[in-house]
DNA sequence: CAAGGCTCCTGATAGC
DNA sequence: TGCTATCAGGAGCCTT
């Protein structure tokens, strides 16, 4: 499940294994995975070949490759499961391999960034994807100008975060997943930000005060950080895996997926509920539910 | 227009 | 043993 902290992982794999390597052939092997180029998966595929990929760009849990020379890049999103991955060209392919892009250096088999691999996007349930779009001044792949900066981003506005909060009607972790008002967190990490600031998730927004929304985002980073230095080294290999698998699910989770166990602050037993077609973990005592529920 | 719910998909797992 | 039900969930899209 990767969430901001994963993808950035993809994306430093891919500056260091893609960047500057020039398109030979592009085979998209299911269509689901270019649903989001319309034009289909001939037109991705014709239009990609030839290009050379520049620096690989991040924005929340939408990265993308900006294609040199033109206001184009290629935009991926891993969905639930997707992966990147740069292989061998001889390795066997993936069970679910969806998109292969090969390189001309490939088969020269020079070049610095992997002579004789390519870049391959697998996904079991095909929740991600693959397009090409035209970019936007700035660099941004011009469909996700709805999608706001995520925590780690320099620019990113915390006093504006806290306006937006006190503006919304709504609860705390319908607004840490909601895209459009800070970007790259997922249920797992909106859990854990929420139990490290003692915040029930149906918390409403509107009464957060400045110190109480300045603390979770703190959070928020804290724990993207944690992950991002755990994940952050797998890329670093001879045989690159740019997956995104962090390590950090097993290891140092305080609140997701841990129903029925002890809460590491004060013992009490943690809880799941249902919660958007999903769960919600907490702690019933450090995390009270507001008194009225919306 | 904001807010909330539905839906896409496949495989692991639980239950009978 | 083999079937069915349930769960995982990002985000576009639709309804209210």
């Amino acid at each position: 499940m990767p969430e901001l902290p994963e993808v950035e992982v993809v994306r430093r794999g891919l500056e260091r294994w893609v960047a500057g390597r020039t398109v030979a052939e592009v085979e998209v092997l299911h269509p689901r995975a270019v649903r989001r180029h319309l034009a289909g998966g001939a037109d991705f595929a014709l239009r990609l070949r030839g290009q050379r990929i520049g620096t690989a760009r991040r924005r929340g849990k939408y990265l993308w490759l900006p294609l040199e020379g033109e206001p184009l890049a290629v935009l991926g999103h891993l969905g639930m499961s997707g992966q990147l991955l740069v292989q061998p060209e001889a390795a066997p392919d993936e069970k679910h391999l969806r998109v292969r892009l090969r390189f001309t250096d490939s088969i020269s088999g020079s070049a610095a960034g992997g002579p004789g691999t390519e870049l391959r996007f697998v996904d079991q349930r095909t929740f991600g994807g693959l397009s090409l779009h035209d970019t936007t001044p700035d660099g941004l792949p011009d469909v996700i100008a709805h999608i706001a900066r995520d925590p780690l981003d320099e620019a990113f506005d915390d006093a504006a975060f806290h306006t937006a909060l006190r503006l919304r009607r709504t609860t705390i972790k319908r607004a840490l997943l909601d895209q459009s008002l800070i970007s790259g967190v997922g249920n797992i990490y909106a859990d854990e930000a929420l139990w490290r600031s003692r915040l029930h998730y149906d918390r409403p927004t509107a009464n957060l005060t400045r110190p109480r929304s300045t603390e979770l985002l703190g959070h928020v980073r804290d724990v993207m950080n944690a992950a991002l230095a755990v994940g952050g080294t797998s890329f670093d290999s001879l045989y690159v895996n740019v997956n995104g698998e962090s390590g950090y699910f097993d290891r140092s989770l305080d609140a997701y997926g841990r129903e029925g166990e002890p809460c590491g602050r004060c013992g009490t037993a943690m809880r799941r509920r249902p919660w958007m077609n999903r769960s919600s973990y907490f702690c019933p005592r450090c995390q009270r539910p507001p008194r009225i529920t919306a």
